[in-house]
DNA sequence: ATGAAAGCGCTAACAA
DNA sequence: TTGTTAGCGCTTTCAT
């Protein structure tokens, strides 16, 4: 059973190779009964067209790559699930690239893109500066950041409002009773950390509590990290009734260190973390968390980015400042 | 920066361009001062090769297709993450296809293989029969399967020991000195789902219990079947004091069950799951279940689907069955 | 060890 | 509306 090419269904349908490649690609402009021809042809050689052809002469390759730290991660996950959804409903296809935390491995990745391996990438990956990936930009190349905000006219990005959510879990917090309030940040540098330590600080002067430098401690975003943290901030001999946490993975850390310290959650401490995974629901008691809106932030960028390579016109929105929203549950319920 | 070709790299070298594809592709049949000047060439002209032109001319996309119900459910994300990474060490991509759980959906991306987009695709999904599947290879397309056995000896496949998991998990709860084990199904035509059963039923033997056919539910592998499917059994009046739920879905939808109906876990009743998924852990009291090792799974496949495709001799092992271990934990330990 | 030349399968000017 | 033709950028015989 050969394979047949465009030149096996002209020919059998009597007419040009052309006439074959606009029936495929749905041009307008071929006679109703000439087209039926075709399609017939290609019904009775079996002919299903050859993407690498179409694709070198076409210099489209209709893939789009995606790279994060862990497919494992349902963060990563959904935000992937959101644009391979998306992607795929206007023909493309979607290359994961799983960067294993790497930052040279995010940076390997890169060359998918200036190798023609794919049309566009999308970093969800927090590891290369905004200048780099300015530089991919600026030659050229289509890019596109999320989770992550950047200053550049040709980058679409989708992010969530970090200090607004913060301060949402602050005034929750504030409003149960607390005014001593920790906050657990993830990695130091993280744009998350950062944000969401600004906004934390800016609930605070809302609400008219004071800043206590004491009362921050650094993780790294997981459990374990978040569990030392929480150790450290205790044995220093920190005042606090309720704990921010800048996801849900050190908050799971900071059951576990009150696990270990005899301290019981929400009675004697409140609780709260972002990005509502499952487990948050699965724990005693169920942990407060913000909700960020994942699915979307992937599709919504992967289809910018899409229309951005077919219109080729800068206009309107690049970025996209999406809102979380808390999800208040027992963990942070009912303050002393 | 206008972007060069192969032929600008040649020129600026004084070679031809098959010299220099020869360094590119590490030919060993070149001199060494003409590589170096080669070289250099390519250095001076920033030059990286095309891949859209080297996928047409060499027949190969180095891309591999992986299909998966659902990316988020982490059963999926764990053996994605065994296939990207041992692909990438072999120089292939990997493209994702979400089916969103539709067959039809499935069978589409099947066409990437036969539009030439990828070289192989891995299925993970139960959905398509193994007879369209076996259709494909006969036609010469490279297709692999996780998760599932076929008879086909050109399609390779890994999968646990579905009747060797299901009957340790009937010697542990028979230690434990339960006599009554229900035994709560998946989707009832899943591979998985016979399988176990059939393993449920030899260790009643083994052991000496008579099978009784009242102690066996269908669900769906989901939470809320498994609660649903429980839920029946107890008000069908059987009587049981453990529970082999096929999944872990399932297992915590047992708890959700007990939870409503007032029955201690594990005192009243003993429950086991299969996956060992994450959550098990954090649940009270942690569910004892049956850790598959996704990742090889994913990683083995890849890595001889690769094989196959450089090599093009089918000898050797074609399945890989692979061995799963229980984990007991609390909810299976101290029976009454 | 190197080069010349012929395509891989397709699309897109340009002509007709 | 259709056909002719010239490549897209690369690799690979086949010569030399």
């Amino acid at each position: 059973m050969k394979e047949s090419k465009i030149i096996d269904v002209a020919r059998r349908a009597n007419v040009s190779p052309a006439t074959v490649s606009r029936v495929l690609n749905g041009s307008n402009l071929v006679n109703a009964k000439t087209e039926e021809r075709v399609l017939q042809a290609i019904r009775e050689l079996d002919y299903i067209p050859n993407n690498m052809g179409k694709q070198l002469r076409s210099r489209k390759t209709m893939n789009l790559a995606v790279v994060v730290s862990d497919v494992r991660v349902s963060y990563y996950a959904e935000i992937i699930k959101g644009i391979e959804n998306m992607a795929n409903s206007l023909h493309y296809n979607v290359l994961i690239c799983d960067a294993q935390n790497e930052k040279a491995k995010e940076r390997e990745f890169l060359s998918l893109l200036m190798n023609r391996t794919v049309d566009a990438l999308i970093l969800v990956t927090p590891n290369l500066s905004d200048e780099e990936i300015a530089a991919y930009a600026d030659n050229g190349y289509m890019v596109g950041l999320i989770g992550r905000k950047i200053e550049h006219a040709r980058i679409p990005c989708s992010f969530t409002d970090n200090i607004k959510l913060a301060q949402e879990v602050v005034f929750h917090l504030a409003e149960q009773g607390h005014r001593k309030i920790a906050f657990l940040s993830g990695y130091a540098d993280a744009t998350d950390s950062i944000e969401r330590f600004e906004g934390y600080v800016k609930a605070l002067k809302t609400c008219g509590i004071p800043f206590e430098p004491a009362l921050v401690e650094n993780g790294d975003f997981s459990e374990e990290g978040g569990c030392e943290a929480f150790h450290r901030l205790c044995s220093s001999g920190a005042d606090f009734t309720a704990v921010f946490a800048a996801n849900d993975e050190m908050a799971l850390g900071v059951y576990k260190a009150c696990n270990e310290l005899g301290i019981s959650i929400p009675d004697q401490l409140a609780v709260a973390g972002v990005d509502n995974i499952r487990l948050t629901n699965y724990v005693k008691p169920r942990i407060s968390s913000v909700e960020q809106p994942l699915y979307a932030m992937g599709a919504v960028l992967a289809e910018k980015l899409i229309d951005q390579m077919n219109d080729n016109v800068w206009a309107e929105k690049r970025c996209f400042k999406v809102d979380a929203k808390l999800v208040v549950k027992e963990s942070s319920k009912g303050a002393e």
